[in-house]
DNA sequence: TATTGACTTGGAGTTAACTCCAAGGAGTAT
DNA sequence: ATACTCCTTGGAGTTAACTCCAAGTCAATA
């Protein structure tokens, strides 16, 4: 698979695929006899993951290492287990913030709807108050 | 209350909280006479309010809109609605990729568990293919 | 064989959102 | 009144993660 198809699939830029390869986000990519990258099923797994990790902010130095540890082989396992927990808690922190953006949106949209309809707001609209 | 005791409530730095009120992100806030920030009730919603979306990713600038919507009065309450309608939808889209990623990451850790047990991959850990 | 178009590289440039800094002012303790 | 600490400003600097660029290579087509 060339870069372009790959790109296509995960609507990314070649760039962006270069550099994940170059820093060291995803290994190194199979190549043509004339040096141009050939995605194997392999090279796309790694992709997917990296574009799904950086999707949730898991910070690209993360998955530099993950990779590093990955190609020293089995004895890496447990670190590789670790380091997985440390993104997940990061993740999860993000996800609880996220969440808490969402109810306070919904709440203001849900309030804002019933003024739209009078034209007034009645009540003030910022000043929301956590309990 | 003063900006230190605001960026203490709120674990930020005063550089950020006079940053947000350059640009806009919150609206200009209460001087002693020396012209020393006095934070009002108000304008710690405000900064309530900015920190929680800013921690959603909902960017700055969409911020200073809602701010200079808001300062221009009841005439922009249907604007302001649907600006924090257009956040909304970034943020559940955000939402969902946090959600997913913590699937994904669920599954390895599983995965990484049983290994680390035994010291040996039995199973080829990158190779998560989505059905 | 000449051209076309996609690919290659290393390195420089961009962007959003802070973060830091120097110079100076105000309020309080001694 | 002197020192100390915290505050002020405008503007410059930093950071992560891309994103762009110039110069060159290669395979396929006219």
């Amino acid at each position: 698979m060339t870069i372009k198809e790959v790109c296509e699939k995960y609507d990314i830029t070649p760039d962006t695929l270069r550099y994940y390869e170059r820093v060291g986000v995803i290994p190194e990519v199979n190549r043509t006899k004339g040096g141009i990258r050939d995605y194997s099923e392999q090279d796309i797994k790694w992709v997917e993951n990296a574009i799904c990790m950086r999707s949730a902010g898991v910070p690209v130095e993360m998955l530099i290492e993950y990779v590093s540890l990955f190609q020293k082989g089995n004895s890496t396992i447990e670190a590789r287990c670790n380091l997985l927990k440390e993104a997940r808690v990061e993740v999860q922190k993000q996800l609880d913030k996220y969440q808490n953006t969402m109810d306070r949106l919904n709440y203001k949209i849900s309030r804002y709807e019933e003024a739209v309809k009078t034209g007034v707001l009645t009540w003030d609209a910022e000043n929301i108050k956590k309990d």
